[in-house]
DNA sequence: AAAGACGTGCAACTCTTGTGCATTAACAGG
DNA sequence: CCTGTTAATGCACAAGAGTTGCACGTCTTT
């Protein structure tokens, strides 16, 4: 718990009780959280309260926003050494159709893709679907 | 006109007017048309029928449903062959951040990606944001 | 201790998507 | 051409996620 208080010193947050478990709690998933899990999770805390700490999170860089295409947005940890950049960070997402879990496979970065002339890509997401390592796949 | 009217009664769609005007509307655009969209260019019909049509439309896979990470759903044709499959038909899509635009890159297909022991994958998605060739880069 | 900046809780609101139901239009059979 | 069945449309309404304004509480700095 201290160890976390440092890390988001460091970042420039603030070292609340909310933040620090909120950050604990996701630090312990090795799936992504969508606002409603921790709303779940927090029972006691805000909606608001849940949003704007991961919006701070995300503008300083802690953690990541998932799009997995459920539409519903869901929220992982970065790495320490990520910037969020194409072609070095990025990597996918898998999305389980079975257990509804989203995580991040930082080890598969995004291919890199050719573009027709003019396109300038700046930013990626891939997401796989299908049955995770948890789920029976028979 | 009449093409497509006999395109639709081959898909087993019935060619109402409505349908016969989002089918055209859709194929003379070279980008992707979010709900919204229809919606201003079909002043006179209703939201509920416009979302229906593309419902409809999508169940008999003559357009996709496209998620650009904007969390507007986008919706495009799907070419004649396609059978939305992995690995075959499934292309990447490219979301412009400077017109808003969001289109099918449908030369570009998604790479194969190798995943780790355990994992399935059936579906896949993969967006790409940057500039497109119709607006300046500099 | 006071002032200012920042975090939190509550309520309300927006935007997109979806559903129920009555009405209207399209198709098939006579 | 008329009629009955089926499907499409229009209207109202609702659910859900995301967001903002405002008041209040807490923390930091001096």
């Amino acid at each position: 718990m201290q160890e976390i208080e440092n890390f988001l010193v460091q970042k420039e947050i603030r070292p609340t009780a909310m933040r620090l478990l909120i950050y604990k709690f996701m630090a312990q998933k090795s799936v992504a959280s969508s606002l409603n899990e921790l709303e779940q999770a927090f029972e006691k805390s805000e909606r608001t309260t849940l949003y704007r700490t991961l919006k701070t999170f995300e503008k300083k860089a802690i953690v990541h926003r998932i799009d997995d295409g459920t539409g519903i947005a869901k929220f992982a940890l970065c790495e320490d050494t990520c910037n969020c950049e194409l072609g070095t960070d990025l990597h996918l997402h898998f999305h389980c159709t079975r257990c509804n879990e989203t995580q991040c496979l930082t080890e598969q970065k995004i291919p890199h893709v050719i573009l027709p002339k003019g396109f300038k890509a700046t930013d990626a997401n891939l997401v796989v679907k299908g049955i995770c390592n948890k789920c029976p796949s028979c």
